[in-house]
DNA sequence: AAGGCGGTCAACCGCCTCGTC
DNA sequence: GGACGAGGCGGTTGACCGCCT
């Protein structure tokens, strides 16, 4: 007999948030502020139990959350990092304070694991191994209609949810008078901003990296020795390459400024 | 028109870690 | 130091949606 499950007692609900339950769930946490999950159920009358709030809460309706709509730098810091961590999702959700751990995840399954895999491909392949030139089925294949509307068009991303999502964060800039909420949004905030810029100036990903400059294998444009090394020894992947160095000289950098 | 199929993502499950007693 | 509980985390599932035939 293995563990029984924290939630399978007679009477708790699963599936799908209804918006009342959102609700009940947002109006709680603005009078008590995140924690205490295991209270939550019991106060609110919330049918879920106490991991689906807290779940629910992080990966939906905390403010500050960005949805959808990845863009190249945060792709390439994804990649960047799982590269090296592996599915470390949540060490790689604090280096994009604005996604969820679970979006994450979601993501790389589902868009940049392929991505990932036909890179590789491209690469094991003879005739594409020392070619500098990245292969067009990736860089210039026409992104799918779902994917467009998904990850180009952030209006159709949008949900009801996200709309609570909204309005708390305007709830949360507006309330003067609750303190702790204030502390909780002036903390996600600064980090986001924080975190951000550091992210930005340090690593400069958009400008060092786009997917757009993987995918065409210029990936070192302020380097041109390193692109002649690359040339030389072939043994390494231009991706294994673009790790190594990128990771060597720069996320150390990050991660020491973290610590410290 | 409708059924099949694949992609996407919210939510669940169960193990792990950490704090408290 | 060990037991216990709460929360954190990664893997997985299943519902839903759009495209294709």
């Amino acid at each position: 007999m293995g563990r029984p499950p924290c939630c399978d007692k007679v009477g708790i609900k699963k599936g799908p948030w209804t918006p009342e339950e959102d609700i009940i769930l947002v109006t709680y946490i603005q009078e008590h502020g995140p924690g205490n999950w295991r209270s939550v159920p019991t106060n609110t009358g919330l049918l879920r139990c106490s991991k689906s709030c807290r779940l629910r809460w992080t990966n939906y309706l905390r403010p500050g959350i960005k949805r959808g709509n990845f863009t190249p730098h945060e792709e390439g810091m994804i990649v960047h990092l799982q590269a090296l961590w592996g599915n470390k999702w949540a060490a790689i959700a604090s280096y994009l304070p604005q996604r969820t751990d679970n979006d994450i995840k979601n993501y790389w399954n589902t868009h940049l694991k392929k991505k990932m895999k036909k890179l590789q491909a491209a690469f094991d392949s003879p005739t594409d191994h020392h070619s500098t030139t990245y292969p067009q089925s990736i860089s210039k294949a026409p992104l799918s209609k779902s994917y467009e509307n998904t990850h180009q068009n952030p209006n159709i991303y949008a949900s009801s949810t996200q709309n609570i999502s909204r309005l708390l964060e305007g709830w949360m800039i507006s309330s003067a008078s609750h303190k702790k909420q204030e502390t909780n949004k002036d903390c996600i905030n600064g980090v986001v901003e924080s975190v951000d810029l550091e992210l930005e100036s340090v690593l400069a990903f958009d400008n060092v990296c786009s997917w757009d400059k993987i995918l065409s294998g210029d990936c070192y444009p302020k380097d041109d020795e390193r692109k002649l090394q690359k040339q030389e020894s072939p043994t390494l992947t231009f991706f294994d390459r673009w790790l190594l160095d990128e990771s060597a000289s720069q996320l150390e950098g990050v991660i020491e400024q973290q610590v410290n």
